[in-house]
DNA sequence: TTCCTAAATGAATGGCATTCATTTAGTGGT
DNA sequence: ACCACTAAATGAATGCCATTCATTTAGGAA
């Protein structure tokens, strides 16, 4: 009895998601295209807390175990994550500003990035580039534009990692409480440093993370200048 | 019958630990500071994925439940490792060396130490200092120095923020694999990357993150300096 | 047709941090 | 000397987590 086969979407109650029966379905429902974007809306609305491979399974209406056949691992999907946001970065300005300026845009779009993204910083920081082909096209313009602007070719990568270290550690200090350094109590007993936190906050800047951020930059990145060829 | 008891620490068994009653113990057995050396002592011997809670009361012999009588989180014993180490960092060159030389000596110390730990570093990175008393001290004496050597009293906290982002991005690097910018099949595709990692290989650096953390470190001293009154 | 492989389900596993009721020991007040 | 209170332990339970495995089904290659 045909007739009576009950079909694979059911749209009698569309509030309740058709149940999918066991088997390979008839187009496959999961990429790592997918699973990546679906991953991105998720930490978007419950951050990287609300990232479980069970929430990125019923947000994708498939079972938890469905993931591991595009995925080996929720460090995976982190992956996938990261690359993604890789080619978020802005690097436009290579090729088109002076290399200091390139290096600014690039720097503060990046560690923009990834301030809503700090978990993910332990996985880049020694994930190989051959996993994350964005990113690996990043360093790519970042190498062009720093060979043009004169660097010397066996420094050009160490110049990147530490404008890169910089970029990641300010990316935590974007996500710092807003009195991160209030000494409470002991403020009698940290004279000089309790007075350099009254002296800054004296100064009424909006976000102090991006005035520690901009005196970083420029003193590294007039540091690496000065010693271009 | 009081000679048929059981005593607490019953000796006949020496291998199998002697279990101890439910109760209070007649003297404490654990408080923060046991629980700190415990968690250092476990974290040498198995990393952060063997510090567990159920690991941490093992190494005491303990019942996990019993931890949260002087903790009240996994968090916690994190923010005391994190505590102790702060007061492993070297500040002893400030107040004997020029400021630039004791910035350098301790920004090589601070990274040094968190190398080996940098799953605190999330952890620290928003941590008020309150909760932190060595950690506060540490950024006193730096304060101190720096403030000595001129700087003008509103960029001192900005200037120890960008150094500690340096810092921490750096501990980071010091773990990464040494092949991390292989850029295996992907070579043609980025010429300027792929030249720029070969030449750094072809410099026999035998710590490649050594050379980027004293070239950002370097470049950040000189432009730090320059601002000095 | 017949295999092989890909892609789904659903049930299970073991580990995790944390909570709670319970037990026992010391302490401060009357 | 008693009594109430609090501190510090046990042990059982909870709920969540990533991951694995047997099973089912579909499509494509031989």
């Amino acid at each position: 009895m045909p007739a009576a086969a009950r079909p694979a979407t059911d749209s009698r109650h569309p509030e309740i998601p058709a149940k999918r029966r066991a088997g390979r379905p008839s187009s496959a429902v999961l990429d790592q295209a997918v699973i990546t974007s679906a991953a991105l809306r998720l930490i978007g609305k419950s951050g990287y807390d609300g990232l479980t491979m069970a929430a990125l399974a019923r947000s994708l209406q498939v079972a938890p175990s469905a993931l591991y056949n595009h995925v080996t691992s929720k460090r995976d999907v982190l992956v996938l994550v990261e690359d993604h946001l890789a080619s978020l970065v802005d690097v436009s300005a290579f090729g088109t500003e002076p290399w200091d300026e390139a290096v600014r845009q690039w720097a503060w779009s990046y560690r923009d990035v990834f301030s809503k993204h700090t978990p993910l910083i332990p996985v880049i920081a020694v994930l190989p580039v051959t996993d994350a082909p964005q990113t690996l096209a990043m360093y790519e313009t970042v190498s062009q534009g720093l060979r043009e602007a004169g660097f010397p070719q066996e420094r050009i990568v160490s110049s990147i990692v530490a404008l890169e270290s910089f970029i990641f550690g300010s990316a935590y200090d974007v996500t710092a409480p807003a009195d991160i350094f209030d000494p409470g109590s002991m403020a009698e007993s940290t004279p000089n440093f309790t007075a350099a936190v009254r002296s800054l906050a004296e100064q009424g800047h909006e976000r102090p993370a991006d005035v520690a951020f901009s005196l970083g930059l420029e003193a590294l990145i007039s540091g690496l200048g000065a010693l271009r060829k």
